[in-house]
DNA sequence: CCTTTAAAGATATGATATATCATTATTTAA
DNA sequence: TTAAATAATGATATATCATATCTTTAAAGG
C-alpha cells in the first residue's frame, strides 16, 4: 500500500470513530496502520513485534488484543476466525455501507482477498440457516483457497 | 444419540475404511464413539479428558489430535477452524456422496447442525471466488448463529 | 481542578497446536 | 515364522493464541 492511500485510510479511520465519539488513539491507529501495510493477516503478536520494529517502542500482547478488539468493533479491522489473525477492512476508504464480508484466504501465500457476499448468496443462505432451525447473527464467510499465482504455481 | 445408531455409526465407519485399507483402531473408534455422543463440539484436550472418564484410560493430547487429523482425513469427523473443535460427521452413516459441509454453530449453546450447501450456493460461491482470482480448494461454511431455541431465549 | 471514565500496562495463567524422538504394534515378504 | 519395514502411539518440550485481573496513566466533563 502506498503512502498516500495509507494516509487516506488512516485519516477516513480517524473521521469515522471522531464521528460518534470513539477514540481512535496514537497506539490504535499504529496498529491499524501495521495492518494496512501488511500484506497478509497478522496475529496479535505478530502486531506487537512489527509494532516494536517500527515504532521503536513496546507493547504488551495484551494491549494488542484490546487495540484489536477496538478496531473490530468499529470495523476498520477484521478477524479471521480461521486463521486466528486480523486484517484492516478493505473498505476503510469506501464510502458505500459496509457490507457482509467474504474473505478469500490462500493458504500458500496467506494472501487475503475481502469481497461483498452478493445480495442472491445471501438470501439463499439465510433460507437455508432458517430451514435448519438457526438464525445468523455474525454473518462473515472464510473460504480457503488459493489464488492464482499460488495455483499456477503448485 | 442412541446406542443402536452409535452401532450402527460404528460399523459404517470401519466398513468405509477397510474398504479403502485405513485403519480404524481401538483408539480411534473410541475417539470418534466420543464425537457422536457429543451434543456440541469437542477440542483435542477435551477429548482427552472424557477419553480417560469414559473409558477409564490416559490418552495423550498429541494422540488425540493424530487421531482427529485421522478422523477428519476419513471424512468422519470434521474440525470446525472457527471454533478449534470438533465434531462428527452428520453423514457417516449415509450412502450418498459427501457433499460441501455448511456447519450452523450456536453462539450460545453451541449445538452444531451440519447441513449440505445447495448446488446454487456452491456455484455462486464458485463463481464469485473465481472472479476474485482465487481458486476453492477446501470449501467449507461455518455460520456463527443462534439456533431457535436460543434466538427465542434471548 | 477534581471526579469519573476510558485506555493502556503488567503479571499470571489457560487453551490450542506443533515438533521431535522413542516405543509398540501391525503388516509384508523373504 | 521370523526379520525388516511401516504404521500407530507414547512422551516430552515448546510454540502460539487468548483471557482474567489488578494497577497505572490519560482524557473528558462537570
Amino acid at each position: 500500500m502506498d503512502h498516500a492511500k495509507l494516509q487516506l485510510a488512516l485519516q477516513r479511520a480517524e473521521e469515522n470513530c471522531r464521528a460518534h465519539g470513539a477514540r481512535l488513539t496514537e497506539k490504535r491507529k499504529h496498529i491499524l496502520q501495521l495492518l494496512l501495510q501488511s500484506d497478509t493477516p497478522l496475529s496479535a503478536y505478530e502486531l506487537a513485534t512489527r509494532y516494536h520494529d517500527t515504532f521503536s517502542d513496546t507493547i504488551p500482547a495484551m494491549s494488542v488484543y484490546r487495540m484489536l478488539d477496538f478496531l473490530v468493533t468499529e470495523t476498520l479491522a477484521h478477524k479471521l476466525n480461521s486463521a486466528n489473525k486480523y486484517v484492516a477492512c478493505a473498505h476503510i476508504t469506501c464510502n458505500h455501507q459496509h457490507e457482509v464480508p467474504q474473505f478469500l484466504i490462500c493458504d500458500r501465500c496467506q494472501s487475503v482477498k475481502e469481497i461483498g457476499i452478493s445480495h442472491a448468496i445471501i438470501g439463499a443462505l439465510e433460507i437455508s440457516v432458517k430451514k435448519a432451525g438457526y438464525v445468523l447473527t455474525q454473518p462473515q464467510i472464510e473460504l480457503h483457497c488459493l489464488c492464482d499465482r499460488c495455483a499456477q504455481a503448485a
